[in-house]
DNA sequence: TCAAAATTTTAACGCGCGTAAAGTTTTTAT
DNA sequence: ATAAAAACTTTACGCGCGTTAAAATTTTGA
């Protein structure tokens, strides 16, 4: 097994014109089929591959695509980067997989190296309200962006995520129907934007069964959700601030958090008999299904979003990197009723 | 804001040779700080950057490192690759964080894609068991390699994991002095060697302080490993195969399916009174503080081997890619009492 | 069978930058 | 002040491949 140094000598090796062979990798439908049989037979015999940087350097477009979440050590986020990367694999482009682990200046950075990285596209899913809305756009004009999970108002050629309203009204609408309309537990300044429009659903859902709604707001930053919900839902409890049996956490990670003070202070939690508070909320996070009790919860159309946003980013590609009309497209909730409510 | 196309063109604004400034990028020191103001003040200017193409084309050794983990919606592994994505940055490097998603085939895939970056190294985590050794060792040939995690016997530069003995002597001795001798708790056919060493040395230490080891094995396979800790505990519970009232489980995710079968099952956990069971775990996974109860577990070295896995790549790199020897570097558990042992 | 169409070969240039050699300027040290 | 050392400029080549134009070849279809 001789090892080739570069395209010229693959080409003497395989019988076939440089040109020809560099046509093959570029598209190897391209040439004909005798031709091809007989690159791909010298590429068994011989173990030969492009100079990815050689290649990337010469074509106007690469094959890279960045995808961009804003904390993987987050499941949720590990599992949709895992969806798309496999995506992106099978359409025949190589992703790279970034996170801001919380951080602006983490988010730029990126945003940054992937210019150089001349993508033919991104899939970022931003940091929220502390995103540095300026360096995106100016990214987003250079580079073909679809943004997913996290809108931010204008940027990017299109939007795919989650319709929060849908999510809260199901789960308000649920608790409600089975037993007491529920508080709203949530973070004081949440990062995601996500949480804000839950909120707002929250209230206008309680407002439209007639109820008065009831927000808890509890203090930190950051991404360490379940240790902020955990602490929060600890001082709640032993301030008596409840004022309801019922509680709709704004998203799993605090929900966790919220689980385990209660388990903490003796508070049984549930629907069965001997259960004083309910607690439900929203995301169907890959652990929900083992926290104690199991979680209620409203579970993010996974594989549609993450099916959708490559989609619509390889339409994007496709489409020379403009859309006419950015679009936002929004996919329901799906109520996964466990033991917690 | 004028756009720059190349080094020879910001090299004429700012008014410094090519070479000189080509010799700036390559590093900044090298060059007379009267000479560096100037290249930086024009920097500022006109925001241009090298082609990372261009440059990784021609450069010996390009400044990537690629790092490798089986499965990154472990937040475990999540946590890891951001210690070390963010020491790779600091000394100058490029990261790339690959996930294998726990397949080899997706692991070779990997190995393959990271061959053709032409990587200064490349900290791997191997699948394991299910790691194709062969395709490894080939692999490590190529590329200055150090293994952390996970060993593969004589693959690699070098490797750097956790002392497992460590980890299980601790959680055994604790128990044992605190109550009863555990059971041991595990997958039947664990795809990480880690797995392996932590059940020998749960019986050898058994054995040393003259007790009769237990193991119970669950079926299943793959990574999700609370699900198999769940219906493996709600089984072994279920059929009254539990012949201890302490369990030591193989890693904390087995940990927390098995809390959670036994919340189902009205078991309650802890060494408080009216606890009937108490249950130990490995890994301080960041959920084990959220359990419920918290869980009692040995703690990886998180930082320390991280932080060695990076210097000794880095050694390695300046090395010229190889060593002497090949060298294992052990870091013992620390001991975290929580609620649940 | 034979011209038209499709494909391949040959030859050559360009991409953006690393790097080396030789000559020039600036700095350092005596 | 002056020689030596250090840094810079000029010039030029090479890296591996994309790409193009013209010439040569093969395939297609009637």
């Amino acid at each position: 097994m001789t090892k080739i140094k570069n395209m010229e000598e693959f080409a003497a090796l395989s019988g076939i014109s440089r040109p020809t062979v560099s046509k093959y990798f570029h598209d190897p439908d391209s040439v004909r089929p005798t031709t091809r049989a007989r690159i791909e037979e010298a590429l068994e015999r011989f173990d030969y591959r492009p100079n990815i940087y050689a290649v990337n350097q010469n074509r106007k477009l690469t094959k890279n695509i960045g995808i961009v979440v804003p904390y993987l050590a987050d499941p949720f986020f590990a599992e949709i980067a895992r969806y798309l990367e496999q995506s992106c694999i099978a359409a025949g482009y190589r992703p790279s997989l970034f996170s801001a682990h919380g951080e602006q200046k983490l988010e730029n950075e990126i945003l940054d190296g992937l210019q150089s990285m001349k993508p033919a596209g991104v899939l970022l899913a931003p940091l929220g309200r502390i995103s540095d809305r300026s360096a995106i756009e100016k990214f987003c004009v250079n580079v073909p962006t679809v943004l997913f999970d996290s809108n931010l108002d204008g940027l990017g050629a299109a939007f795919i995520g989650s319709d929060n309203f849908s999510f809260v009204s199901q789960t308000v609408e649920y608790m409600t129907r089975t037993g007491e309309p529920p508080s709203f537990f949530e973070m004081r300044t949440p990062a995601n934007p996500n949480a804000n429009k839950r909120r707002k659903a929250y209230v206008a859902m309680m407002e439209r069964l007639g109820f008065e709604p009831h927000i808890i707001k509890v203090d930190g930053k950051g991404w360490a959700f379940e240790e902020i919900g955990h602490r929060g839902a600890l001082k709640v409890l032993e301030e008596r601030e409840l004022k309801t049996n019922s509680v709709l956490c704004s998203n799993d990670r605090l929900a966790i958090g919220f689980l385990a003070a209660c388990y903490e202070q003796g508070i049984r939690v549930g629907r069965k008999e001997g259960c004083t508070l309910r607690v439900a909320s929203n995301d169907d996070h890959p652990f929900a299904k083992f926290t104690c009790p199991s979680l209620t919860t409203a579970a993010h159309d996974y594989d549609n979003v993450a099916s959708r946003s490559v989609e619509t980013l390889f339409e994007l590609i496709e489409n020379g990197g403009k859309f006419e009309s950015r679009t936002e497209t929004l996919f329901p909730a799906r109520l996964v009723l466990r033991d917690s409510a």
